[in-house]
DNA sequence: ATCATGATGAGGTACGTTAATCATATTTGA
DNA sequence: TCAAATATGATTAACGTACCTCATCATGAT
């Protein structure tokens, strides 16, 4: 029943180190004998143990996990799902070190990154960039030194990234256009909010050294996130395709000044059948929404879960919230790089797109742990 | 860096055999001696190597998965997490085997279960029982002859089953009235359609005999499956709960005669806002939905996914239906066993409660493999 | 003092794979 | 045809845990 390279050895007739020498494709095996026993194992269905194999190979590999501190609930349930990913793989060797960053300080993070290459220490980098330009060179440069580099839940992917793990964001974008449309049936009116982050303004040609890119901390500059501009151009697609009776009004709130500049912008919201919220300022929207008490108050919509927004859900201000389960996320992006490290499954420049969730406040309380 | 048995022998002074004795609580160590060792396992955070583990235990486990072969969509996805969960544990000696039995036959279920524990070829049978009362006696049989019985998708709560891995349909029922509700604000008429199984009746004293159940094939009778019931009493206290605005009207389709006894609800379905359907019959009433073709669609809501209630998505005919990840589920239900027989441990009489997912045409590609 | 009992150590074997060494063919090329 | 290169076999030692036997020593009961 059970198959080992002893039964492929003793069905042929070969000696186990052969046997070994070919399953393994070291030299000093003729072809065809290994061709032979390359066959047998097929035909055997052989698979090696990975128990064993691990054990003899002892191998160590440690990999560094470097994501911002914010917003907290999140990453504080990524990180669950990477434990949970360590608890099955550190019997083989695989281990893992998770560094947080400060949300919106890009510099800060490029420095982090650069340590961590420089200190080789590390087998293997997972990064979740704020933005994705300033990451390019540093990320290419890495994947150089030779030092495995992945995103998870933003990318880069103009860089040489082996791997993205994370939502599609144009998809996103797309779902709310899909769930708006179905929470406001025969109302025409929508707000679409969304703020900037501080990113480095980099173009690709000017930066050769990961160096430069800090030395331009100067030119600091706001601008919308490469997430936040897919999700907004997806939801605007989808309304132009589907959907030409809903009128569509943009708003840019203020990232350093956020309530008052929602609350600015009461007067303009008082009449909308519906919000989304593109960015991760929910909360903050809910808030004031809560407080601006309209007689017909819109569905509101945005990303992502925190215990804050499940109780604006209990309260009826937001209608509901497109998430991708972030403890899968940090599983599945462990998971990931144990196959291409520790099983050598080839991936070349990949991602792997998470599922996007709906969370109303009828199932909420799977989204939600303690 | 690496904490072994080794490490606690060296650190104590200890021989291996003692420290060895001590972690796997064999006689022939003294209760001090013993103590100092768990000790400084806990102190040292000492995880015996489960590669290792398994390698020299050599233990086998072999379980049957039986569950029925429709829906076959929502079956082979099950499936597929099984498979993925046994390509996990295989290394440590983990096997299993599926069996597929009729849907609605129950009796055929019955048996295939009875044969399986007499057959004694299995360490563990996982179950999704058609039905929750006549398999109350059978399993409680089963499990005083000391084969472990698990339930999956659906439950025997009132046996003595181990655990339980799948939704809580009462909920799912609530979220049902929860989405309905956000779908059609402004409106007052919900139809609830349900279909019933045929099952034994069986009175919980009466039986005393696995065979006994058998014997009464005599006594089928037609009635709401355990799963129904819930989906309904959920369904029927949200809407009861927080909107009294909406009135339901329930109506019985007859599941040997589908199509016909849907077409003839025409007159009342035409002026209907919602449709809610409970049962695994939404496919059926969206063909008939579509054939009906009505000037104001209602909107429709049913469970689980398919290639067939995608393409209704697309079609615009179903709105959502609310999902449990087959794939998630059947991994679960293999870890959960795995846990328990395994790693030893304990599990007393428990329920694990998969999500529940909201599909809709924006996400649905998430939710269709292949 | 004798004997049984239990605690402990020492040492070994096994699990399946990896990988090394050394010895023995067999083939290849000049 | 002989040396060099390559293929193969035989043997062995790890990896960390589980579990077995045998020897030793201390304790307490008789």
């Amino acid at each position: 029943m059970k198959v080992t390279a002893k039964t492929i050895s003793e069905q042929l007739g070969i000696s186990i180190a052969t046997v070994d020498r070919a399953l393994n494709n070291r030299k000093g095996v003729s072809p065809k004998t290994s061709k032979k026993i390359l066959e047998k194992a097929e035909e055997l269905n052989y698979i090696p143990n990975k128990s064993a194999s691990f054990l003899s190979r002892k191998k160590q590999v440690l990999i560094a996990f470097v994501f911002p501190e914010f917003p907290e609930y999140f990453w504080n349930e990524i990180e669950l799902g990477i434990k949970s990913a360590v608890a099955d793989f550190q019997d083989y060797g695989f281990y893992i070190e998770t560094i947080r960053t400060k949300k919106f300080d890009i510099e800060e993070q490029l420095e982090t990154v650069q340590e961590i290459i420089n200190s080789e220490k590390y087998d293997g980098l997972v990064l979740s960039p704020i933005d994705d330009f300033p990451f390019i060179d540093i990320i290419n440069k890495g994947i150089e030194r030779g030092i495995p580099i992945y995103t998870l839940n933003t990318d880069s992917p103009l860089s040489k990234r082996i791997s993205y793990v994370g939502a599609d964001y144009e998809d996103s974008g797309k779902l709310a256009g899909d769930l708006l449309d179905k929470f406001t049936p025969n109302s025409k009116k929508i707000a679409l909010i969304t703020d900037q982050i501080n990113t480095l303004e980099v173009k690709k040609q000017e930066v050769t050294d990961a160096k430069d890119s800090l030395k331009q901390s100067s030119r600091l500059r706001s601008r919308h996130s490469l997430q936040i501009k897919q999700k907004v151009h997806g939801f605007k697609e989808y309304m132009r395709k589907c959907n030409d009776k809903k009128q569509i009004y943009s708003f840019e709130i203020e990232s350093n000044n956020l309530i008052p500049s929602i609350m600015s912008l009461k007067d303009e919201l008082s009449d909308m059948d519906g919000i989304y919220v593109a960015s991760g300022v929910l909360v903050e929207v809910a808030t004031c929404l809560e407080q601006m008490n309209f007689n017909n108050m819109p569905v509101l919509l945005g990303h992502d879960m925190s215990e804050e927004i499940h109780q604006f859900f209990i309260r009826g201000i937001v209608t509901a919230s497109i998430c991708q389960d972030p403890v899968h996320q940090g599983y599945l992006s462990v998971r990931k790089v144990f196959n291409h490290l520790m099983l050598d499954i080839p991936i070349e420049q990949s991602r792997d797109i998470v599922k996007l969730e709906i969370v109303t406040k009828g199932n909420v309380k799977y989204y939600i742990h303690k």
